[in-house]
DNA sequence: ACTAATTTGTAAACCGCCATGACGAAATAG
DNA sequence: CTATTTCGTCATGGCGGTTTACAAATTAGT
């Protein structure tokens, strides 16, 4: 049971299933799941004209679905229009849970998201994990999991299954992390570490945080550029609804992108990357100031109060940005830009520059630039929700558990 | 019968089809089209063990593709292994074929390609297309079409659709060309200018050039950047083995990805874009040479015989690709790049510099560059291959004819 | 040579899944 | 109070792939 390491980003409804009877039945169930999930309470006939379904055939996936307890009979719709009201259904409060975790350089979090989207259990440790050895990191993290899983468990609710998201890069393999400079490690294996009685999902931080933005942002399109800074500068490529890894899983790095070919030289090797104008440790040294703790509080702070200096270096910052965004705008043609993770909270003094600069290097009207809403708490949301559309993807693997 | 205007790029054997018995047909005449077309003549039962189906189930779809003249039955396999030896099956070479079209800013060309991926009939005008209205020039290029089409048909096949390459945006309708600076057409529907008894698609030339080097190159991964330049400069951007568009279909604009960010300004509206290093006039004006005919010949003959001038232009120009491409590179790491278009014939003299600074500013191993093989005839053969694709992603769309 | 083993292609029976059509139930409209 | 509309379900049927069985065509072994 502990094996099905569910794809984070199935880019649709259920893909590669085999195209038999049984694939096009999970297929339909999917299709069930999201509808439902999409458009609030919906009466099985509303489903049928939705997906295209006979009101029988439907009636047949749902009583699967209610069996297996990802759908719920909230009972008669309160009639309004003429003919016999139908019987709402909703998405379960009460069947699988997906688990989010986030290891961040100074915290553990971890919360539990039912199949409607709502948090229904979290915990949280403060305190550095950097530099120490990995194991009682995720020691700590794993406590933090039963804890939250019991609560859930509580309520009704069983773990479907667990996403971390961590600061750094990834292998494929959705277990290893490669290299994660903030904390100091590098090929750690959380699969190793971790409860080996829940899939398993690793990812990276940017990655969850721009799928939160995709399922839970308002009005987020399909198509978007993710932007987020921690240490580094990362952006996430979303297009039609699913993340854009790359081929070795490094896409997204729109820290190395040259703004000034002539610039001064970057630890990765290049020149003039956007890092050595946006980066925080870039505009801490701009600012005149000393890296030290709550960094982006500091910086936030001190512009807040009218700290000319640090209000230049925020200034030099968006102008940066604003020069990488054009040429990745110019190359994806996104519906939009959003500004998430550190960037979010500086939005105020980043954004002017920022969006001077793609405007007047763009033809035409330029890319809407907007800031998240879904603040730090991004990546620990996205995780936990991508358990649940994994769920809500393939309806059928976790109606096999019983 | 003149509507369905097929998709250009259905990033896969045959999607948004509906989720019912008969889209599942659909789909598996698709996957047994792609198996015998992919790996060459093949049994039933090799096709069923590919696949994934029963010999069975492959025998009923098969006879159909047989008899609506999409496959055909070659005779039996010579032994070798133990066993009954098969009954080999092709893709037809007797059934429909994809015309593809391209108008050049100098020359029209139309051919005929079967399902096998041969050109089975071509045509070639040469002349200037430029500056005037564009009727006179649909009209010779329907001209050549249509004996395409008849030559075609002389040797039993059928004009399945038709697919035009134009050096210019194209509306997401694949009719309308928006804007042809070369050609100075805007906002012309060339489906009211062409024939309509023949399903019709539109698209920009670097597209169909990429999409020609992803079906026809050889070793071609699925993900890779794909640069072309005729006068601008332009990236196709292959995820997945699909194009990446954009929102408004603008994706790929290399050309105006910022270079140097205090340079000249370009009429774009831009500083220092990639096209005032590396475009076609910017490299000729380095060169000290005049705009004239044949300006890629022009700049090719005198890098050859050695002139100092030339060589620094052009070597200058793929310093800037490179800068270019790095960030490219960094956003989406493609497995490879591919230099394409007029690119591909001045390759020897850019590429040095483009990949000394592509590797120089990329941790770890650099994204192989590679040279385009399929030279000028490249969005031609896409064009019409994209026809052929269309075909084997939806066997079952051509079979309704009769 | 002759038999045994292996593989292919097809036909018949079967099962699963959705569509069709009919029906009772529950609401509104007149 | 009846006609109409809509919902959910049931029985029937068609369609599509699977299972099982078998004849055909080849190689392997004695």
């Amino acid at each position: 049971m502990t094996a099905p390491l569910h794809e984070v980003h199935p880019a649709g409804p259920g893909r590669a299933l085999p195209d038999t009877q049984q694939g096009m039945r999970r297929r339909n169930l999917a299709r069930v799941m999201h509808a439902v999930n999409a458009e609030g309470p919906l009466s099985r006939a509303a489903v049928a004209s939705r997906i295209g379904l006979t009101r029988a055939a439907v009636s047949t996936l749902v009583d699967e679905l209610i069996r297996t307890g990802l759908l719920e009979e909230l009972g008669p719709e309160r009639p309004g229009r003429v003919g016999r009201p139908g019987s709402a259904l909703a998405v379960s409060g009460h069947g699988p849970a997906g688990i989010g975790a986030e290891i961040g350089v100074d915290h553990l979090a971890v919360c539990a998201v039912d199949l409607r989207g709502q948090v229904r259990a979290r915990a949280v440790r403060h305190g550095a994990n950097r530099g120490g050895s990995p194991e009682p990191v995720v020691a700590e993290l794993t406590e933090l999991v039963r804890r939250v899983v019991a609560e859930a468990e509580g309520e009704g609710l069983w773990p479907a299954g667990l996403a971390v998201a961590v600061p750094g890069l990834v292998a494929r393999d959705a277990r290893t992390v490669v290299r994660a400079p903030n904390l100091d490690w590098h090929d750690t294996d959380l699969g190793a570490l971790l409860p080996d009685d829940i899939p398993l999902t690793v990812d990276n931080e940017a990655n969850f945080g721009a799928l939160a933005e995709l399922w839970l942002g308002e009005g987020t399109p399909l198509d978007f550029l993710h932007v987020s800074a921690e240490i580094g500068i990362g952006a996430a490529v979303v297009v039609a609804g699913g993340l854009l890894r790359g081929t070795r899983g490094f896409a997204g790095e729109l820290g190395h992108v040259p703004v000034r070919p002539d610039g001064p030289a970057c630890p990765c090797g290049g020149l003039g990357c956007l890092e050595q104008y946006a980066g925080e440790e870039a505009v801490l040294r701009a600012a005149g100031l000393e890296p030290g703790e709550d960094r982006v509080g500091l910086l936030a702070g001190r512009a807040a109060e009218g700290d000319a200096e640090v209000r230049r270096a925020l200034r030099d910052a968006g102008e940066a940005l604003g020069i990488a965004l054009t040429g990745a705008v110019n190359l994806l043609d996104p519906e939009s830009v959003v500004l998430g993770g550190a960037l979010a909270g500086l939005a105020p003094w980043l954004l002017p520059s920022l969006e001077a600069e793609l405007d007047r290097r763009t033809a035409g009207p330029a890319c809407p630039v907007s800031v998240s809403r879904l603040g730090p708490e991004g990546p620990l949301l996205g995780a936990a929700h991508s358990v649940v559309r994994a769920v809500l993807d393939d309806p059928a693997v976790v109606g096999e558990r019983d």
